[in-house]
DNA sequence: ACCATCACG
DNA sequence: ACGTACGTGATGGTA
């Protein structure tokens, strides 16, 4: 143990820090409004000095929330300090967090301000013979200054600071620092209640120090003083030794001490990470990322970015995978050239590595003309029981559908193993996935198009990913492990990216002349809106600028602002539906709003990604987006085509069979969501009320007001639905009421009444949040988990989200699960039986099917029994049906 | 890049 | 005392 005198402490006033941090900076929040300037400016002070200072000690200190011993010396002490603000406040938490996963040792003692424990500090220190630096914003410490102690001072912002030491002191102040207690006593300081000896200020403080040294040795000569002064500190002299004495630092505050407990280590990196990660602070994300990578771990799996060789042909390639053990495994990483959907362009470059130890890269002719022959030959390696890991099964399934060749066996995904593992992580792309599970932070791993590489480096660079690969299916499947998530992946999500990589293939069939003739008449009808609005506005301007519009409405023409958005005053339908009894304006807007939503979203914009020659739509399917496991959709989003107004499902019929005498078949699960909180919760009234095949929520509108079912008015049943749909969303009376239209305490009575009925689902739900609270995670039917860091926050915003979240989450989810387990089942079957039925979309509780009409009976009841049978719940599943000839006009089968 | 808005389940 | 329904994606405007 060194006690040699070489070494450093560093001390930080934590509280100073915090409010120098929290007012030299401009209020910044975090997506989640989360308020976070404090935060950041503290961190960012807290790695300056740790790159300055390289401290071998560190330890941070805080006051105690409840008033030190100050306050019995005198009462009014620091009595006058405004409270800390709230955005302050919860951001405390957070620091303390961030020094916790730093493994920065934290002292907060009662009865003592910080500034005691750190003198105290200071001097065992000291003691042991090593050099200490303490770090505030208050120049009250420097009275610690001495040979071994400096003192620095925040002064401007939060990056500049000033060191003492007993020169610069003397300089500055002309005082030593035993001096600073009587200067402050006797100037007296306002923010902590001192009073100080009146007609004393700065400068008389220091000449009297300056001649005389000590308080003691001024009153001894106050006949040399000036009548006046001598007079003022005559009165005052109670006040003044007590204020000394306030100013003091107490240096033998009790705590336990032990030094190495201090000593500065390597922080938790997944937690400190994880963090910075929910505060969105990208650049201490980065600079985290890369100093694991110095602290290197895994030296040896490091990236060497030349250990690569390219396959110039057919020969070579055959050759590499000739050296393949049967049974073994084959990273390939593909790459398409830009466009969308990605998975519709050519290849652009392939990977492949046989172990961790090296990677190979396709040639230009290999990857460009001979891919076919390339994807011919992986696909043989099926008989030899040779499988692939890849990054995204679904893109590398493609690939081989493409090429009418069979699928490959694929043994791992480490997109979807990532994804599994945690779903909520911000983004699974290969490069990211390096970052965070290997911590590589060098150039190979960067986004290569962003750089200007020559196509031979990038080749170069881009070779080590498969070699990747294999590093990261080891970090995952020990997390998979842990997490019991294997089944989930081998046994769905895998086999299931094969499923929807045909669907996406397949496309949806689109009338394009129909769509076109639609946009061009709600054209007209858009510009002849807008000039109405402009008439009554008395000046022409931009309808789509919520800004401009707000000046119109609330300025132009005075209408009340009735609700506000984070940046301005909202114009949206709500406000302008309530508007709309006051002024014409307010409809116009409200018809102008929803076919300018149709024209650009839903004709103009599906008209743009219509592939002219086929006049066919294709998705891309999202298999690893969802925080809950859903699907997701895009370029376009085929989940969110309108329905619910008249106006908007007209669109609907431009979707049509591809194939002459086939029709749609939609299937829809009927209250899946409810009958899995029926499931979860095994409340016996919403178990019963499934079992028995009743209406859901005219049973909820009974059980809620106390009446029988036949005295449930349509009104009722309407507000009972909105019940229910805020129990699943993590029912808050403010959320109901906003979705009702009725007042707060409204709301909040049939929520508890509904409590009331539905016992067993208010304990389910105490259970959820109570496990979430307690493990940090929530999961489905199917073991899928959702990590919740926030459900422990201190910031009851921060921490209700994360509650609802929890209740939500195990109900969307465990719907995923089933969906997802029903589609496998009817590819399975369709596919084994050579049907002519084709699975096109899904839209989370719906699937939606094309159909020889002649097969209609058949598969109808088919897809119907695969999907109710999907997973056995306490409750029946129930699907319905319905049919037509194109997506608008289904008809009940 | 972010916000407000709005389409869906 | 707080300030919110859960999960998505696309658009047009604005900094």
């Amino acid at each position: 143990m060194s006690s040699s005198g070489s070494e450093k402490f560093v001390v930080i006033d934590g509280n100073s820090l915090l409010y120098r941090a929290f007012y030299a900076l401009p209020p910044l929040q975090n997506r989640r409004g989360e308020h976070t300037n404090a935060v950041y400016g503290f961190t960012t002070m807290l790695y300056k000095l740790l790159d300055e200072e390289r401290p071998d000690y560190l330890a941070v200190a805080f006051d105690p929330p409840k008033p030190s011993f100050r306050v019995k010396i005198d009462g009014t002490y620091k009595a006058q300090r405004e409270k800390t603000p709230a955005e302050l406040g919860e951001q405390v938490g957070r620091v303390r967090d961030i020094l916790t996963a730093m493994q920065i040792a934290v002292f907060e003692i009662d009865d003592f301000e910080a500034d005691d424990v750190i003198g105290t500090l200071a001097d065992r220190f000291v003691a042991l013979g090593q050099k200490v630096v303490v770090v505030s914003g208050d120049a009250d410490m420097l009275q610690l200054v001495g040979d071994q102690v400096t003192v620095m001072l925040t002064k401007k912002g939060i990056s500049v600071m000033e060191r003492y030491d007993r020169d610069r002191l003397k300089k500055d102040y002309g005082l030593a620092p035993d001096q600073i207690i009587e200067y402050k006593a006797l100037k007296g300081d306002p923010t902590d209640n001192i009073a100080g000896v009146p007609g004393i200020g700065d400068k008389t403080a220091r000449n009297l120090l300056e001649q005389y040294g000590t308080i003691e040795s001024i009153y001894a000569h106050l006949d040399q003083l000036k009548s006046k002064t001598a007079d003022n500190l005559e009165k005052c002299r109670d006040q003044l030794f007590i204020g000394r004495d306030l100013v003091t630092l107490r240096r033998n505050v009790p705590l336990k001490f032990n030094p190495e407990s201090c000593r500065f280590r390597e922080p938790a990196y997944d937690r400190l990470l994880s963090i910075f990660e929910q505060l969105e602070f990208n650049s201490l994300v980065n600079r985290l990322n890369a100093a694991r990578a110095d602290n290197g771990e895994r030296q040896q799996d490091r990236i060497n970015c030349y250990n690569v060789e390219e396959i110039a042909d057919l020969a070579g390639l055959e050759a590499l995978l000739g050296t393949l053990q049967d049974n073994s495994t084959v990273a390939i990483c593909c790459e398409p050239e830009a466009g969308r959907p990605y998975w519709r362009q050519p290849l652009k470059f392939m990977a492949l590595a046989i172990d961790r130890s090296k990677g190979y890269y396709l040639g230009p002719v290999l990857a460009a003309e001979k891919s076919r022959a390339v994807f011919k030959m992986l696909s043989a390696l099926r008989s030899r029981s040779i499988s692939l890991l890849v990054h995204n099964k679904k893109y590398i399934d493609h690939l081989f559908l493409k090429n009418d060749l069979p699928l490959p066996v694929v043994a791992f995904d480490v997109q979807l193993a990532a994804y599994l593992v945690d779903p909520a992580a911000n983004g699974n792309e290969l490069a990211v996935l390096v970052q965070r599970y290997l911590s590589f932070t060098d150039d190979c791993v960067l986004n290569s198009e962003k750089k200007n590489f020559d196509k031979r480096l990038f080749n170069e660079l881009k070779a080590e990913t498969a070699r990747q690969l294999f590093l990261l299916q080891s970090e995952l499947t020990t997390r998979l492990a842990e997490q019991g998530l294997q089944p989930l992946l081998y046994g769905l999500e895998q086999p299931l990216a094969a499923v929807l990589a045909r669907m996406e293939q397949r496309g949806i069939k689109v009338d394009a002349d129909y769509l076109r003739s639609l946009s061009v008449e709600i054209k007209k009808r858009l510009t002849e809106l807008e000039s109405e609005v402009f008439e009554i506005a008395g000046e022409s301007f931009n309808i789509n600028s919520p800004r401009q519009l707000a000046v119109v409405l609330f300025d132009r023409l005075g209408l009340p602002v009735l609700r506000k958005t984070k940046t301005g005053r909202s114009t949206d339908v709500r406000v302008l539906g309530e508007l709309a009894d006051q002024h014409e304006i307010a409809a116009l807007l409200i018809n102008y709003r929803q076919l300018a939503k149709l024209e650009g979203t839903y004709l103009t914009g599906l008209i743009d990604l219509l592939d002219q020659k086929e006049q066919k739509i294709y998705t891309t399917l999202n298999q690893a987006s969802t925080a809950t496991g859903r699907l997701s959709s895009s370029d376009p989003n085929l989940q969110n085509i309108p329905i619910r107004l008249e106006e908007g499902r007209k669109i609907r019929r431009a979707f049509i069979p591809a194939a002459d005498g086939h029709l749609f078949l939609a299937a829809d699960y009927s209250q899946v969501e409810l009958r899995i909180l029926a499931h979860l919760s095994n409340d016996p009234i919403l178990v019963e009320a499934f079992q028995t095949g009743q209406d859901i929520h005219r049973r909820t509108a009974a059980e809620v007001n106390n009446i029988t079912l036949e005295d449930v008015t349509p009104l009722l049943r309407e507000k009972a639905k909105a019940v229910n749909f805020g129990i699943i969303y993590g029912s808050s009376d403010y959320g109901l009421a906003q979705g009702l239209g009725i007042p707060r305490a409204e709301a909040k009575e049939y929520i508890d009444s509904y409590f009331d009925r539905y016992r067993g689902v208010k304990k389910y739900m105490e259970q959820v949040t109570e496990e979430a609270r307690k493990q940090g995670y929530v999961t489905t039917i199917l073991n899928r988990r959702r990590y919740l860091p926030e459900i422990n926050s201190a910031n009851h915003n921060i921490r209700s989200f994360a509650e609802r979240m929890a209740l939500n989450t195990p109900i969307q989810g465990s719907a995923a699960d089933i969906i997802k387990l029903a589609m496998l089942k009817i590819d399975q079957v369709i596919s084994g039986g050579g049907f002519s039925a084709q699975m096109l979309l899904q839209i989370h509780d719906e699937l939606l099917f094309e159909i020889d009409e002649k097969e209609l009976d058949f598969f109808s009841s088919l897809i119907k029994r695969e999907m109710e049978e999907a997973y056995t719940l306490k409750v029946p599943l129930k699907v319905d049906l319905k049919w037509g000839s194109n997506w608008e006009e289904l008809k009940a089968l």
